[in-house]
DNA sequence: TCTGGGGTCCTAGGACCC
DNA sequence: TCTGGGGTCCTAGGACCC
C-alpha cells in the first residue's frame, strides 16, 4: 500500500507545540534576546518557568529557584526576565488562529500547545509532513514563533513524535510517526526513556523501571492488560495508544471548569489578618472575574492560607476552610465577603504566612459530579431544611458547640468539634473560631 | 455463635499535565 | 535573603441504603 494517501477512515493527529514559548514570546518582541541565553522567571522573580535552547543546554532544569542560578547566571551572562501572561496570551491566540485554516478540528491543549485532527483530510493533505513543515513556516513568517509538528494515529504518539521532532534536528521539526517504517519506528521508541510518555511522570518511570520497563518500545510491548492490573485504567490506556489504538479523543469544545483557583506566593512574609484579608479579597474577585465569564456561578469557596514550607527552622501552620454561599452566585461582591470568613477563621498570629489563595467549587452545578451542600437547583428546600436542623442544635447545644460539616441524604447533619474540611456551615457569624481549627 | 451483597454518594489523597 | 500557578482524573475507603 502506498504511504503517501492516508485512508478516509483513518485517525490522524497532529502536536503542534511552541518551542521554548515564553521564552519565544520574549524574542518576538526584542530580537536582541535571539542567541542569547534567556529564562523567564515566575511570579516574584521566584523560579525558572521557561528556558532557551541555551539555557537548557547548561544543564538548568524547569522550575529552579532563580536564587540558585544566580552564579550561573553571572558566569553565561543568562538573561532573566519576569513573566508577561498577557503578551503570551495574545501570542497563543494568533498561533490559534493560524492552525484553525488547517483542520476544522483543533483541540487547544495548552497555551502553547494543541491538537489538530486531520481524519478524513487526507486529499487536502496527502503528506503529513508537508502540512507540518508548511505549519512551521507560516507560524514562523506571521508570528516569529518556532514550532515542531508532531504526527500519529493517536494523541499520545503524536505527543511523542513532536518529542523526537524537538529532540534531533534531523526531523527539521516535523516527524510522522504514523507513516513510519515500523523498524524504524521500533528503534525510535526504543531510544527514548517511558518517562518522555504523555502521562508517565516521575513516579510511574520509578514503578515501570522496576517492573523491567525502561524505554517506550518496552512499554508498548507489553500486554494492555497487564498494565491494567498492575497499574490501572490510566497505563492500559496509554498501552492502547502507544499501540496505535486511540482511546483520547479530540476534545474540540473546551468545557467549563470544574474548579477555579486563585493563589499567589507574597514576596514578603505576611503576618497580619488584614494583610491575608486584602489578599484573599483580590484573589476572589480575579477568580470570580473568570467565573463570570464561563457563565458559571459558585456555591463554596475554600480559602487557604499557609507558611513557607521551605524554611524549616520556622513554626509551620496550614489551614483551609469552605465557606457556602447558601444562593449559588457569580457577583464579586458576595463572593468576596463569603471568602472573607476564611481568613477570619484559620488566621492563627504568630505565624509568617508565605502564601494564600481560594477555590471557587461547586460552580457549574450540571458539570460537577460531586454534589455539594447547597446545589443551585433545588437549593431552597435543602437549604431552608439545613438552616432550620442548624438552628434547633444550636438552641440545643448552644451556639458554641455546632457546626454542620457534612451533609448527605439520610444523614443531614454531624455535629463536630474541631472540624477538618471542608467545613460547611450556615451561619458563619455565629460559629466560634475555634472550631475552624 | 453466627455476622450478606450490591449499590450510591462523598472525601481525601495521589498522580499527572503544562 | 530568595523556592510558580493553574488544572484534571482516578482510586480507595467509609458511611449509608435496601
Amino acid at each position: 500500500m502506498s504511504t503517501d494517501i492516508i485512508p478516509i477512515s483513518r485517525p490522524l493527529f497532529a502536536l503542534v507545540d511552541v518551542n521554548n514559548f515564553y521564552v519565544s514570546c520574549e524574542r518576538a518582541f526584542n530580537p536582541d534576546l535571539v542567541n542569547q541565553p534567556v529564562v523567564v522567571l515566575s511570579n516574584n522573580d521566584g523560579c525558572a518557568v521557561a528556558r532557551s535552547n541555551e539555557v537548557k543546554a547548561l544543564g538548568v532544569k524547569m522550575g529552579t529557584p532563580w536564587f540558585q542560578l544566580k552564579e550561573l547566571a553571572k558566569q553565561h551572562g543568562i538573561v532573566a526576565l519576569s513573566s508577561n501572561y498577557t503578551l503570551y496570551g495574545d501570542m497563543s491566540n494568533r498561533v490559534m488562529t493560524i492552525l484553525r485554516d488547517f483542520s476544522p478540528h483543533v483541540e487547544v491543549y495548552s497555551i502553547d500547545e494543541c491538537f489538530l485532527g486531520l481524519q478524513g483530510l487526507g486529499s487536502l493533505w496527502p503528506i503529513p509532513t508537508g502540512i507540518g513543515q508548511t505549519i512551521r513556516h507560516r507560524i514562523r513568517q506571521w508570528t516569529t514563533l518556532p514550532v515542531c509538528v508532531g504526527f500519529g494515529t493517536t494523541k499520545t504518539l503524536a505527543k511523542l513524535a513532536n518529542h523526537i521532532a524537538k529532540k534531533q534536528p534531523s526531523f527539521n521539526g516535523v516527524c510522522d510517526l504514523s507513516t513510519m517504517p515500523h523498524e524504524q519506528f521500533e528503534a525510535w521508541l526504543s531510544t527514548i526513556e517511558v518517562g518522555e510518555v504523555w502521562g508517565v511522570g516521575r513516579q510511574l518511570s520509578l514503578h515501570l523501571n522496576a517492573a523491567g520497563i525502561k524505554t517506550v518500545q518496552a512499554l508498548r510491548a507489553t500486554p494492555p492488560a497487564w498494565l491494567r492490573a498492575k497499574f490501572g485504567v490510566v497505563m492500559e490506556r496509554l498501552g492502547y495508544e502507544l499501540r496505535g489504538i486511540s482511546c483520547l479523543a479530540l476534545e474540540e469544545l473546551s468545557a467549563p471548569k470544574k474548579q477555579i483557583i486563585s493563589s499567589r506566593s507574597f514576596g514578603q512574609l505576611i503576618d497580619s489578618l488584614t494583610e491575608l484579608s486584602e489578599s484573599v479579597a483580590s484573589f476572589t474577585s480575579s477568580a470570580a472575574e473568570r467565573l463570570r465569564r464561563q457563565n458559571s456561578v459558585c456555591n463554596a469557596i475554600q480559602v487557604f492560607i499557609q507558611t513557607n514550607p521551605f524554611r524549616e527552622q520556622d513554626k509551620q501552620y496550614s489551614n483551609c476552610m469552605t465557606v457556602p454561599l447558601p444562593n449559588a452566585s457569580s457577583d464579586t461582591r458576595l463572593l468576596v465577603r463569603a471568602a472573607l470568613f476564611g481568613p477570619k477563621r484559620i488566621y492563627r498570629p504568630g505565624y509568617a504566612y508565605k502564601k494564600a489563595g481560594v477555590i471557587l467549587t461547586g460552580i457549574d452545578s450540571a458539570a460537577v459530579h460531586q454534589e455539594s451542600l447547597f446545589t443551585l437547583h433545588g437549593a431552597g428546600n435543602r437549604s431552608a431544611k439545613l438552616m432550620s436542623v442548624l438552628d434547633q442544635l444550636n438552641q440545643r447545644y448552644g451556639r458554641e458547640t455546632v457546626a454542620i460539616f457534612s451533609v448527605s441524604k439520610n444523614k443531614p447533619w454531624m455535629m463536630q468539634q474541631k472540624n477538618r474540611t471542608p467545613c460547611y456551615t450556615t451561619n458563619w457569624q455565629d460559629v466560634p473560631i475555634a472550631y475552624a481549627h
